[in-house]
DNA sequence: GTGTAGACTGGCGTCGACA
DNA sequence: TTGTCGACGCCAGTCTACA
């Protein structure tokens, strides 16, 4: 459709919110990440910033490295989805 | 690396048996379910003979044209996952 | 430690057609 | 109704480099 004005998509900002959050959490820098989930670094940070779009097999190797199941950073993106939806 | 019999991933299995069984117990048919989600139908074949991985923004796309929460769906396919991983 | 930019490759996703 | 095929555009993902 519209899409001559690119703003990002709100499940890419939601996602990126997730990731980074979770990633803190777990006492991560961007590079150890990168290194455990074999996922660029500097694609990680793209992804934290909503710009990019993963794979589902990119979500699934950065839960892994993330030692969360899929289906958990899902629920949380809904979250972030929910809170970025009712602005 | 370089797998010349190019084995599918059990993760796009596990999605694709997870895809084609909600799929069906909401009684759609493929292109039904591509009209919905605005997704190619050829390619919603695809995914569900686990032959291509979907990124996030189409894995969104899919469980809302499923009226499912995208978790829920990753819940089913760890689910799909572990019976394949077993065996 | 992170963001970003450029250049590049492979694969996601579309489209038309046919069994 | 679904699988698959060929052609193809565009973006996921890598790599290097710099502030």
């Amino acid at each position: 459709m519209s899409k001559k004005n690119r703003e990002k998509d709100l499940e890419l900002i939601a996602f990126g919110i997730t990731l980074k959050n979770i990633r803190k959490e777990k006492g991560y820098t961007q590079e150890q990440l990168s290194d455990y989930s074999r996922i660029d670094r500097s694609f990680i940070s793209e992804l934290e910033n909503g710009e990019k779009a993963p794979t589902l097999l990119t979500l699934i190797s950065l839960a892994k490295a993330l030692r969360i199941k899929p289906s958990m950073l899902m629920q949380i993106l809904e979250f972030e989805l929910d809170k970025l939806t009712q602005k």
